[in-house]
RNA sequence: UCCCCGAUAGCUCAGCUGGUAGAGCGGGUGACUGUUAAUCACCAUGUCCGUGGUUCGAGUCCACGUCGGGGAGCCA
């Protein structure tokens, strides 16, 4: 198949097959790189080949007089994302992004792709999304995966590092935690419905009096018919949990925790997201402890003094987090609600019952709402009457009630929405270019 | 659930007060030894979302429907 410029008898050893990120180890080698047809031009004696190959995408220039004819002569018929194999020297060019090009000696097509349907110039998002399994092979979303990746890596590493356990949540779950319209039901045998979890908190709070220092990690599921740019039916939520962790404390961790994200992220791809996403990182460069931390009440007043009317009572919507988060050049921690905007299980403040000890982190620039959390109510009487309160099944939160029965003690937690940190980390307008396959109300393919 | 916008070539779109459709990309053929969304020349391509209606005549106007997009609400 192969037509090698070399005599047939002293067969040539195979050169090592490289990966584009580390090409620059193989300079003035010959390698072989195996990947697909990115894109061509052509310039009558020589091809410009764009070769990518996943790590990365590379120029491969086939000169007329370098290859047989007939290669030459094929090598302009390849078509875009076909996959194809190519061997050659590599070679230091000022002209080449990347720095290094291949001077080509042998191409071969593995399989033709014809009428790709994702061409050069511009589409629709509603296009590309039908097509995501093929716009995943895009630049940009190749960096925007590489980034989800270095999230979540990064998440990982954090809790692991500072003596966190991991454990699973379970995804089946039998009751809400606040009223089931939100929920996605599924049948369950002869025990009749159970739900898809929205969080792994309650879990975690029972795993945090058993191991101290505990998260999770996970998918969760949302079915509320929301059809914004910050909403998936299907998204990934990191959730810590900490005994004998206060409020303060809380405000402190998600802080370190977000920074250590966000100097990773610079790390690994400033310059990708620079230059490929092109978003401004200097607005990431500024995100260094501490954040600003205000009450409800005290962002209540910004909101007013900012011409954004608002009172007590109100919850935030998009606009008004925009509103406070644009006033600074780092998330914002907003803490203290109003308890009737929260959810049952938060401590009260002592200070001010009327205030529940949650706190939510805004990001910067208008991305929302990333992380929300807050300390627990610890005590049994109080989150009886507050489960009570709210109306919920006191039988399915019996075992939620024992931990505050055995031992209990002040703790803590929040969870963190992996696709709006990768949202804002890369500058996107929507969130469902940060999953893979986004599963949002009307969408579930691919 | 509500509000706004849209649907024309494989894709992105243009098509004025109604007169039977067009540019770029992608594809094909050819030219070019340094292109970076290469360039240049030529070639092919349409249920103008659907159903009614108005009209001599509808891609264009009207009604209804379908699908999609954006936003709001909702959302620890």
């Amino acid at each position: 198949m192969s037509l090698s410029r070399s005599a047939p008898i002293e067969r040539r050893m195979p050169p090592p097959v490289a990966r584009i990120s580390q090409i620059s180890k193989y300079e003035g080698q010959e390698v072989e790189l195996r990947g697909w047809l990115y894109g061509k031009r052509s310039s009558g004696k020589l091809h410009f080949l764009q070769v990518r190959d996943g790590s990365g995408v590379i120029q491969a220039v086939v000169f007329k007089n370098e290859v047989p004819t007939e290669m030459f002569a094929r090598a302009d018929h390849i078509l875009q994302e076909s996959s194809i194999v190519v061997r050659g020297t590599v070679r230091a060019d000022k002209r080449s992004p990347l720095g290094f090009e291949l001077g080509v000696n042998h191409v071969e097509v593995v399989h033709e792709a014809k009428d790709y349907p994702i061409t050069p110039k511009e589409h629709g998002v509603a296009y590309l999304m039908e097509k995501r399994h093929l716009w995943l092979r895009s630049a940009r979303q190749n960096v925007i995966l590489r980034v989800r990746h270095t999230v979540e890596k990064a998440i990982r590493d954090f809790f692991d590092e500072d003596g966190f356990t991991l454990v699973d949540a379970p995804i089946f779950t039998p009751a809400a935690c606040e009223g089931t319209s939100t929920l996605f039901e599924v049948p369950y045998f002869d025990l009749g419905k159970a739900y898809l979890t929205q969080s792994g908190q309650l879990y975690m709070e029972a795993a945090a009096m058993a191991l101290g220092k505990v998260y999770c990690f996970g998918p969760t599921f949302r079915a509320e018919k929301s059809k914004t740019r910050r909403h998936l039916t299907e998204f990934w939520m990191v959730e810590p949990e900490v005994a004998f962790m206060d409020l303060e404390e809380d405000m402190t961790l998600a802080e370190r925790f977000i920074c250590s994200i966000v100097q990773r992220v610079l790390d690994k791809h400033e310059r990708e997201i620079r230059e490929v996403l092109e978003r401004d990182t200097s607005k990431l460069q500024t995100v260094k402890p501490p954040f600003p931390r205000m009450t409800y009440g005290e962002a209540i007043e910004r909101l007013n003094k900012a011409g954004h009317p608002s009172k007590w009572g109100d919850d935030f919507g998009g606009d008004e987090e925009t509103v406070l988060a644009s006033q600074f050049d780092r998330p914002v921690i907003v803490h203290r609600y109003p308890a009737d905007l929260k959810a049952f299980y938060f401590k009260r403040d002592p200070a001010d019952p009327r205030v529940a000890l949650g706190m939510d982190v805004l990001a910067p620039e208008g991305f929302g709402e990333i992380i929300g959390g807050g300390q627990r109510e610890d005590d049994f009487d109080a989150l009886l009457g507050r489960i009570e309160e709210h109306k919920l099944p006191v039988e399915a939160f019996e075992w939620y009630l024992d931990l505050r029965k055995y031992g209990s003690v002040p703790h803590a937690g929040f969870g963190l929405g992996v696709e709006r940190t990768v949202s804002w980390l890369c500058g996107l307008h929507h969130v469902r270019e940060t999953i893979p396959f986004a599963r949002m109300m009307e969408r579930i393919t691919p």
